[in-house]
DNA sequence: GTTGAGCGTT
């Protein structure tokens, strides 16, 4: 049971590790992805989190329109989601 | 050598 959140307006310069310690101090990561561009290799600044459905809701209500690193996080739930586990949310 | 809304690499 887990739900794949978007998260975006990271900054450039962030860390997979720095988002994870991050979403994990409002519940349990599961698997954190940093989208990058696939022809140059920069990070494109956004990602995907994947939590537990229960923690997911909270990591999105604490974490959405936060600041990180000097950027204001954008946090929702994931559309394109691969995983279909958006079921007992 | 750059950038800033969006929905992804196995």
């Amino acid at each position: 049971m887990t739900t794949s959140l978007f998260v975006g307006n990271i900054a450039y310069g962030a860390m997979e590790k720095e988002i994870r310690d991050l979403f994990a101090q409002h519940g349990t990561v599961q698997n954190v992805r940093f989208i990058m561009d696939l022809r140059k290799g920069r990070f494109k600044g956004y990602g995907f989190v994947t939590m537990p459905n229960q923690d997911a809701v909270v990591a999105v209500r604490e974490l959405d329109g936060t600041e990180f690193q000097g950027r204001t996080l954008k946090v929702k739930e994931a559309r394109a989601s691969v995983d279909a586990d958006r079921r007992s949310a």
